[in-house]
DNA sequence: TACCCGCATGGTT
DNA sequence: TAACCATGCGGGT
């Protein structure tokens, strides 16, 4: 099907009757070097991605190619749908969309026969958008990325990976186009379908209804059954420019909407948020033995406001319109969707108008989401199930789900063990979890299921805004132990140990490697190894001791040990020698940070407003808690923040702390306490030390041996603190909690950002008497107070912790900050 | 008072 | 900057 060099004078497009003008356009690299020379219209559409991009070694330059499905004609069809899709037409391609992916190296590839030659448009194109052509590159994928659609984006950008257009499946006409062929969209526009709004459908059906019937505002996502969705590739800039280009055309805007709305531009690939992450073992396990065919959609993760008691699921716009029957009133139509356990549900799906646009709402959530024991955090995937053409929502728990990959791109669960759909529910499954052994579930501090500790969450609405992206969720999983453990030092480095309130921390002169999480022994030779953990067959393997493992890691990396470089290898250790070392592992974790208890108890003496305030649930042997409980963020807080405003809940939920309760919370708010002194004490030496300005500076930054209360009070806080102070936390108290930092002055706090050091130093700004900035008065007016910041504490830009907090607290606000 | 409903607001992308 | 969307909020029941 290669296209022979077109005459000079003529576009290299052998299809295209054009000639190419005096200074052709560059097209492909021909084999010979040069580049194909294109008309301005074939050069456009080329740059537009509209051509084959898959490197064909038996064939070259353009052509129509079944393999992608792209055209050497610059057209597209009239119809570009899933025609009726009769079980006969279905059989003739019995592509079962596991079946599929498991058989081909890329998850969301279709079978190119199922196209034919036809030209699809690129935007309804049925094919995915990541594409390898199979004569050449079907083993390019190694077949474990089959379950990882996340590295579709990685993938792209590494160019192992090509991306094919957009839109189709978000439309969901993913058409199996069949019948037709060459029939010029450009040169017919009007073969476009018709444009009218397709008044709500009563029922969600079979997408052919849809397609039929021309809602296409992408309410045909139930045709292409055989096809994974597509995720929308805005990675790849050049279809991404094609798309635009399609959808910024009136027509286009209608083919996607069905409705003429002119809002439609080029956002209307669904964000890479949505794209579906289900694997083919989750898809396996929602379609089960039948013959359907699982179509995956979406998925969303569910906000506070989703999993809460309102029970609207907001829908994202783009994947409402793309993948729910196409609705014209607010009101909406009921929508049935089945559940991964099969059980059969009615929403409401709706619209509010939104700011000239739609808010799109599943109503009636409540009970299917508690029959799934989804807690904000947990994603909700929507599927469609074919031919019934039924919706099928499945989930993963938070704590094992894939990452987005705008949330995290670097690994996919905590230990790499996906969650499936349906399992989360089952508290059997959830070990799985924990089966690394590394991430013990009965380790202290190492809840990380969030489900069942979440079930009494306070995300109702009065809540703020709970924002969990993924990086947050790894936060909100790992506790330092945990993240401890999955912290290496760079390599040539030897961690230093920092001490802080008797908790040791591993500290790394260079950014430490994140790794996977291995277990470090002595052989039988006493040569000192390190056992890691298969993520495929979750067999542990011996490694050389100084070997960095990437997070993910099977026994395919083995190269030390060949003969157990696979998975079908036995199992060097016993099952009783590794339950001794996972015991070992995990006990020896759990000291890394556990305090000395004496040592604890007696710096934590003064800490009883601490232990009042917190909110955390309690473990009842005070134990370290995770820090599962839903948090209200700052907006601006980013990933990785561990300050005391994101790792807790909101005020007043969840049981008090105890005062030897070593939960984040409680650790973070000694730790910052501990921090602001010692970073006051260094501030006055080295003010001491310069010699200038001291008596001034004295009563700015109160000597280090001058109570903590009275710095407190002196930093930021109006008298009446003070009396505060006395009343719930005593001057002896606080002070024994400045006396506890001594052993550990000079020591890192782990969360200061050195930029912000000064910003944040009691010291900084004495010129205004604003001695302490946002962090330390929240963590201040936590300690001193005996209150949690409660939501209306947690100002948003952090800039002002204290601020009502302390009105709250019946105190006045620091006049210092007002 | 609690809950529901619908819209508005504003943070985030 | 506009669109999206999470959540707040007020009115109604």
């Amino acid at each position: 099907m290669s296209a022979p060099p077109a005459p000079s004078k003529s576009c290299y497009n052998s299809h295209c009757t054009e000639l190419r003008p005096d200074r052709p356009r560059k097209g492909w690299r021909l084999r010979t070097g040069e580049f194909a020379e294109l008309c301005d219209r074939c050069a456009s559409l080329y740059e537009e991605g509209r051509f084959c991009e898959t490197f064909h070694s038996k064939a070259s330059g353009w052509r129509d190619c079944e393999s992608c499905g792209k055209t050497a004609s610059p057209a597209w069809p009239a119809s570009l749908f899933f025609h009726a899709s009769s079980p006969d037409r279905l059989k003739d391609h019995p592509v079962k969309l596991n079946q599929l992916a498991g058989s081909g190296p890329v998850p969301w590839r279709q079978a190119p026969s199922l196209f034919n030659s036809c030209i699809p448009r690129p935007e309804l194109h049925p094919r995915s958008p990541y594409e390898v052509d199979g004569s050449i590159n079907t083993d390019r994928l190694l077949p474990r990325e089959r379950y990882a659609p996340l590295d579709f984006s990685e993938r792209l950008m590494n160019g192992s990976v090509k991306q094919g257009p957009i839109e189709k499946y978000e439309n969901g006409h993913a058409a199996l186009r069949t019948e037709e062929h060459q029939s010029c969209f450009m040169n017919n526009p009007q073969h476009s379908v018709s444009l009218k709004e397709e008044p709500s459908t009563p029922q969600f059906g079979l997408a052919t209804s849809y397609a039929l019937t021309n809602e296409t505002n992408g309410h045909l996502g139930v045709a292409g059954p055989q096809f994974r969705p597509a995720p929308p590739p805005t990675l790849a800039k050049h279809f991404y420019g094609n798309m635009l280009h399609e959808i910024n055309s009136p027509v286009e805007n209608q083919i996607r909407n069905g409705r003429p709305r002119g809002d439609v531009r080029g956002k209307n690939q669904l964000l890479p948020r949505y794209w579906p992450r289900i694997t083919d073992q989750e898809l396996q396990q929602i379609s089960g033995d039948s013959n359907s065919v699982i179509t995956p959609l979406f998925e969303k993760m569910l906000s506070a406001s989703d999993a809460g008691k309102v029970g609207r699921l907001v829908l994202p716009k783009k994947c409402a319109e793309a993948y729910f029957p196409p609705i014209s009133q607010p009101e909406g139509l009921p929508l049935k969707v089945q559940d991964a356990k099969g059980s059969e549900w009615t929403f409401q799906f709706r619209f509010w108008p939104n700011n000239n646009s739609r808010m799109y709402v599943l109503e009636g959530v409540t009970p299917c989401i508690q029959s799934m024991q989804l807690q904000a955090g947990d994603i909700v995937t929507f599927s469609r199930l074919e031919p019934e053409g039924k919706l099928i929502m499945g989930f993963r728990k938070a704590s094992a789900a894939l990452p987005s990959d705008q949330e995290n791109e670097a690994g996919k669960t905590v230990n790499g063990v996906p969650g499936q759909v349906g399992e989360a529910a089952d508290p059997s499954s959830w070990s799985k979890v924990d089966k690394s052994g590394y991430v013990a579930k009965d380790a202290p501090g190492a809840k990380i299921s969030l489900s069942r500790k979440r079930k009494n969450s306070t995300l109702g609405l009065k809540n703020k805004r709970l924002r969990i992206d993924s990086e947050d969720l790894i936060e909100l999983k790992l506790t330092w132990e945990e993240a401890q453990g999955l912290l290496r030092p760079p390599p040539d480095h030897a961690p230093s140990i920092v001490v802080i309130e008797g908790f040791e921390f591993e500290e790394y002169e260079d950014a430490p490697v994140l790794g996977k999480p291995t277990i470090f022994a002595t052989d039988n030779g006493g040569e000192k190894i390190q056992w890691v953990q298969c993520e495929d067959c979750l067999k542990w393997r011996k490694v050389p001791v100084d070997s960095p493992l990437p997070s993910k890691w099977t026994c395919a990396e083995n190269k030390w040990d060949p003969e157990r470089s696979s998975c079908s290898a036995a199992q060097e250790l016993t099952s009783e020698e590794l339950e001794d070392l996972l015991r070992s592992s995990n006990s020896a974790a759990s000291k890394k940070l556990k305090a000395p208890k004496e040592e604890t108890a007696e710096a934590l003496e003064g800490l009883d407003t601490l232990a009042n305030l917190a909110i955390l649930g309690e473990e009842g042997d005070g134990t370290q808690t995770s820090s599962s409980q839903a948090t209200t963020k700052h907006p601006r807080h980013r990933p990785g923040c561990s300050c005391i405003v994101c790792i807790q809940p909101p005020s007043g939920k969840g049981p008090k702390h105890k005062q030897t309760c070593t939960c984040n919370v409680c650790l973070t708010v000694k730790r910052r306490f501990k921090t602001l002194m010692m970073r006051r004490e260094k501030r006055q030496s080295e003010k001491e030390a310069e010699g200038s300005g001291k008596k001034q500076q004295d009563q700015v930054m109160p000597m280090p041996d001058k109570s903590l209360e009275e710095d407190l009070s002196q930093s930021n806080s109006s008298p009446s603190l003070r009396k505060v102070t006395g009343h719930e936390g005593s001057d002896e108290d606080l002070n024994k909690m400045k006396t506890s930092d001594s052993p550990f002055r000079g020591q890192i706090d782990l969360n200061i950002q050195p930029e912000r050091e000064d910003e944040m130093s009691p010291g900084s700004d004495s010129g205004s008497g604003t001695l302490i900035k946002p962090l330390d008065d929240a963590t201040e007016g936590y300690l001193v107070q005996g209150f949690p910041p409660s939501d209306e504490n947690r100002n948003p830009s952090g800039d002002n912790a204290t601020g009502s907090g302390h009105q709250e607290a019946k105190v006045p606000p620091p006049s210092a900050n007002g």
